[in-house]
DNA sequence: TCCATTTTGTAGCGATCGTTACAAAATGGA
DNA sequence: TCCATTTTGTAACGATCGCTACAAAATGGA
């Protein structure tokens, strides 16, 4: 019917996610999206209506393809507490003192231009929305467990956690040290209201 | 001599930083910092060296002009205790649902450049640090008037505060509501170790 | 008053920005 | 095989980017 395409949906968004990821949407360049995807301007026009629409499902590709994987991976282990204590540390694998630090993409959005644009705000909201769910359920298997006390407020926890693990990414992306990241996460750890017996 | 400058230079800086303070670098133009300082091109250029110099220069204002003025403000009160939670909840001036959020100059930039500037890496180091000795300073003092207990590891605790603030930062800008972050600061005063007496 | 010096405004530099018009290329259906 | 349809690459649009050459304007000193 119509010549075929030549590239995947996910492999572009992906492609076009780290871009965004490194060098935030305004540093981004739809020059350097072309570099970066391999397509020219014509085909991501067709594809997609601007550049704020690009980036628009690339937030929610990051939202599946990042959020979601690493709640899938760290936040459903056997041992809750210990998944969340993976869960803190593997953000070193995104900030590390090898390669430019990927802070959060998310985060970063919610700093650049999360102000005046209610879309944006809206995913954004979405994705951390899964995170503290994720944390929330995280929390209420580690009181079944045993391991956290049983008046603990999962649901404010959740909350608390999510803070932290923003802050954590900011004070990463200065710090790149992970003797200092895993201090930090010690103290996390420390605060929440575990049970002695 | 010469012909004499139009501007003082404090009110320039202040100025052009809450244009890079709601924009962010690479979202601020020339022509945006000229409207904001009534200055030309000319002017800006013969002063500073480049949009960068100028960036660096308003990153030092901002460290003087809002992070050490909070700091004397809220960090030095009496009640050392008192005075950290009115330090949190005073960021809700800054991030409101009146007006943009405008989380944190430092916060900002670590996410948008620190990344592979190590001059503008530098400065933040030496503003969250600014703050890191403040908030230790704070802690030690709530130890000595008994409201901490003696064993708590003020360097420690502080480094965890400056992560929750950064938390904080990025959280409120995606829910730019007091009731939310009352109850978030209300968990990062709850996890401080409070004597029992 | 004239000069040396610095700041100012004008005007525009080349480069790049996001975006698009247009036609060639590539398919399946008729 | 020819057509309708969609994607592709080329080329460039007007606007804006960071920045600057240049001369007029404004001072204190000689």
């Amino acid at each position: 019917m119509a010549r075929p395409s030549r590239f995947r949906d996910p492999d572009v968004l992906t492609r076009a996610m780290l871009v965004f990821w490194q060098h935030g949407f305004a540093g981004t360049s739809v020059r350097h999206l072309e570099q970066a995807t391999g397509l020219t301007a014509s085909s991501l026009y067709n594809r997609f209506d601007s550049k704020e629409a690009l980036f628009a499902s690339v937030l929610d590709h990051y939202i599946v393809k990042v959020v979601q994987w690493r709640i899938d991976r760290y936040l459903r282990a056997e041992d809750a507490l210990a998944g969340l204590r993976r869960f803190f540390d593997s953000t070193y694998d995104y900030i590390s003192e090898q390669r430019p630090p990927m802070a959060c993409l998310l985060a970063n959005t919610a700093l650049e231009k999360s102000a005046t644009d209610m879309a944006v705000r809206a995913k954004l909201d979405r994705g951390l929305g899964l995170l503290e769910d994720a944390f929330a359920d995280c929390l209420q298997r580690a009181v079944q467990a045993g391991q956290l006390r049983a008046e603990c407020d999962c649901r404010r926890w959740a909350r608390h956690l999510l803070l932290c693990l923003q802050g954590v990414l900011v004070d990463s992306t200065i710090h790149p040290d992970h003797a200092r990241l895993s201090q930090l996460v010690d103290g996390v750890m420390a605060a929440l209201p575990v049970s002695h017996h």
